[in-house]
DNA sequence: ACAGAAATGTAGCCGATGCTATATTTCAAA
DNA sequence: TTTGAAATATAGCATCGGCTACATTTCTGT
């Protein structure tokens, strides 16, 4: 017996499934990381002229081999280069994930601060939330932020 | 030379660090699984009276040796019970995170349809955002959707 | 009652992401 | 210049969360 047959659910042809949205969450999940790291080495970069291993490590508040094993996977994905014992940087690949990242980040900032959240809180869960935010919802913030929501 | 010397930054005293952000956002990352399964197993057990791996699997759209591994955790951590080859159930803690859980769920989905977000994307984005909207922003939802924004 | 189907459990593999401990290299100051 | 400190790299360990393959148990229909 197959739970199918005794509910069928909400869900019928076309419809998004359950499985179908956290299947997309843990997609997300996965790039998260990613987009975390190429955010943070474009700041170090514009700062200090480069992101190196102990600073990206500090910001995240990871330890160094932690940071570096993560730049490893950054530079397999072409996402940055490095040479040994020096900084990192973003590929031009890297570069447009950070922007669009950084772009995301300060929409759902503004956002959340505009519906009454106070900005230290923004600050702390945008952290988060920035990664889960779809290119539908980010445009909806536009439009709200702007006064048309 | 650290890099503290030459550019201390906006942070100073007691103000939130890059890194306590970071690390907050990766403390939730770790949780954000165990919230998932309460919640469905929360659903399931209302629906059909028990939940099952098959169906646990099947709506997170994940093998059932995946979701039988996650429910060994659950378990380990006091959040459910169950006896081989049966049903899975809350216990009361992970009843109460379930409880907590979608009530989060249901507001932040609704808080997404209030500023112009379509539900079908509210709904999608809200299954990875819930995850890590703090106290304070749910309050300030909450005032938001009262009116009082 | 029993055979086959369905559900559940277990073993073992992999990659990601964290850590500590230990090289190695670079840098800076005497 | 050389030497000690700082930064970087690497090795090895653990857990998590996904998978496939296979064993076992339960359920169901004849």
């Amino acid at each position: 017996m197959s739970r199918e047959d005794l509910a069928p659910g909400p869900e019928t042809a076309t419809e998004t499934t359950d499985a179908d949205r956290f299947t997309n969450a843990r997609a997300i999940r996965s790039t998260a990381l990613f987009e975390d790291y190429t955010e943070l080495i474009a700041d170090l970069t514009e700062e200090f002229g480069e992101a190196r291993i102990t600073d990206i490590a500090r910001r995240l508040g990871v330890t160094h081999p932690t940071a570096n094993k993560a730049v490893l996977r950054l530079k397999r994905e072409g996402l940055a280069i490095s040479r040994p014992y020096r900084g990192v940087f973003l590929t031009e690949a890297g570069a447009a994930m950070a922007r669009e990242v950084k772009a995301r980040h300060r929409l759902v900032v503004r956002l959340l601060i505009a519906v009454g959240v106070p900005p230290e809180a923004a600050e702390m869960d945008a952290e988060g939330i920035e990664h889960y935010v779809s290119e539908t919802t980010l445009k909806a913030f536009e439009a709200y932020l702007d006064g048309r929501g």
